[in-house]
DNA sequence: CCTGATTGATAATCTGCTGTTATGAATCAG
DNA sequence: CTGATTCATAACAGCAGATTATCAATCAGG
């Protein structure tokens, strides 16, 4: 069996005529006659009775059609859904954030994604750090990563979003509050609440952004996640360096503080580099045509 | 495309090796390798990466994979299916009775068929006149038919069930219910109730009796049915003659009797004679293998 | 690090399927 | 009865696709 007679058997039994068939299907008609007769000789069936002058299709053949239709249309979805894929307009898409960047970033790059691209589905998977998106990345569990960069790994090609400053969370009634900003020395001798992971990227710049201010900062207290840690510093258990973003997360009992010269802190996009899939590329497009990085450093 | 092409693939996309799905398939490496390039070309999808140690489906060839496979069994699924009609496991079998008939051959005919050909699908069209059942099975409308017979129409073969003989139906309270049996010119008196339908056969049959017995039935009352028939007959409006069958129709206020030399009404199985479609023959040969015709004329 | 084994790709060749043209046979209309 | 229509058959030709032979790349084991 051959998908060509399926379908010069599929012209013939709509038309119920052998000569307009083939004329439809741009071959003679003694063409038609053979390949249906060798299908008939095949299934064991006959499909058609014909005298020189009626063609007309059995109840056999009647079914066969109706089968044959659907089949050929379904193989036809198929090959558009397989273009599809390859053309990464279809598929699935997963998108890492850290914890902070869920909040202002996942908004946007879903909707530029989802208008562009409506046969994409995102899986989102929040709360990573830069470490465990990266490993990720590599290893083929995630396709994209709004992660604190930039990443020097080889393997791992970013651009970066935005380069927000650290800023002080303090607890509502702390001494330091009456400050319109403060300089991190100012904080040498406060408790901090850190984030658990000690591979945190934001922990890392904390520490950074302390040395250079001539201290080692003594974290007591550490929260699994942001929210976690601001309740922890509304709680008065010490204060935070956070990147500005977090602003955005109102809790009460927590204030924020300007810091003098601040450590700056990058939000990035990763994916991995070089054998770039057919999806990531299309989103890659899709945000640069949107504007995904057009943000003024807030 | 073609659908070796699909096969070809198919095996090689579960194999994930060349040379493997080439030994299965019974041709050579090459082969395979020139028929999945030329899919992929013809797709425009790659659908493998291939190095020359490593065969793995893209997520594209994955997705077509999925859908090949399935559309595969079900092209498989639907010559199956045409085979089964042709040969007439399968199909609509469309059976006619006339009214006293489908109480007593319904049951047994349906059963028989079922078991043998449990593809076919019955439409039992009761309730039909003779007449009406050979106009249906000539113009094709029903495909057997048991009737009053033996019919003499051509393009109309029949095998005879059972040979009859006419009884009376009296009022419970008739003059004639104490006769053990009866002689048909002790009716020539009493009115009659008939079939409704003047070609009814049974009703010539009852002329016929009467016309041998010397005298021309009054027929008073007529009935669309038989339940009816003897609903008129409890209801003292006459006397009817009518198929031994019938007694199996229980009705408080009728009492059948026998006839003396009674003429005799043949029931019969009946289908179009010649073009035998698959369906008929196929039912035709389980009745008899059944015994469908093995019945005592009771 | 080298060598042989494995495996997919490529080149050249050939077989046979399938389409074409020419023609026949059967049916229908006028 | 005759011409037109339509499907079937026969003979032939062209090309798609299979085969064999060979190459190239990768991996395993000493």
């Amino acid at each position: 069996m051959d998908l060509k007679q399926l379908r010069y058997f599929d012209a013939v039994a709509e038309t119920c005529h052998f000569s307009q068939a083939a004329e439809r299907l741009h071959v003679a008609q003694p063409a038609l006659s053979q390949a249906i007769r060798r299908l008939e000789a095949e299934l064991g069936v006959l499909l058609f009775t014909r005298t020189t002058r009626q063609v007309q299709l059995t109840p056999a053949g009647e079914f066969f059609h109706r089968e044959t239709r659907r089949i050929l249309g379904d193989l036809e979805a198929s090959v558009l859904g397989a273009q599809s894929i390859a053309h990464g307009r279809r598929g699935l898409l997963r998108v890492g954030f850290t914890g902070t960047s869920a909040f202002t970033q996942l908004a946007r790059l879903s909707r530029m994604v989802r208008a562009a691209l409506p046969g994409v589905v995102l899986e989102v998977q929040a709360d990573l750090l830069t470490p465990a998106q990266v490993e990720r990345l590599l290893d083929g569990r995630l396709d994209l990563g709004v992660l604190r960069g930039p990443v020097v790994e080889p393997g791992i090609e970013t651009r970066t979003l935005t380069r927000e400053p650290l800023v002080v969370a303090l607890p509502a009634d702390h001494r330091l509050v009456p400050e319109p900003a403060l300089d991190v020395v100012d904080l040498a001798a406060e408790e901090f609440v850190g984030y658990a992971d000690a591979r945190s990227a934001v922990n890392e710049a904390v520490v950074a952004t302390c040395r250079r201010a001539g201290f080692s900062p003594t974290v007591t207290h550490r929260a699994p996640g942001t929210a976690a840690l601001l309740a922890l510093v509304a709680a008065n258990l010490g204060v935070a360096l956070v990147p500005e973003s977090v602003r955005s997360m109102q809790l009460t009992g927590v204030v924020f503080r300007d810091v003098l010269d601040p450590t700056t802190i990058d939000l990035s996009l990763a994916w991995p580099a070089g054998h770039a899939s057919p999806l990531v590329s299309a989103a890659l497009d899709v945000l640069e045509r949107e504007g995904f990085y057009d943000l003024n450093p807030a």
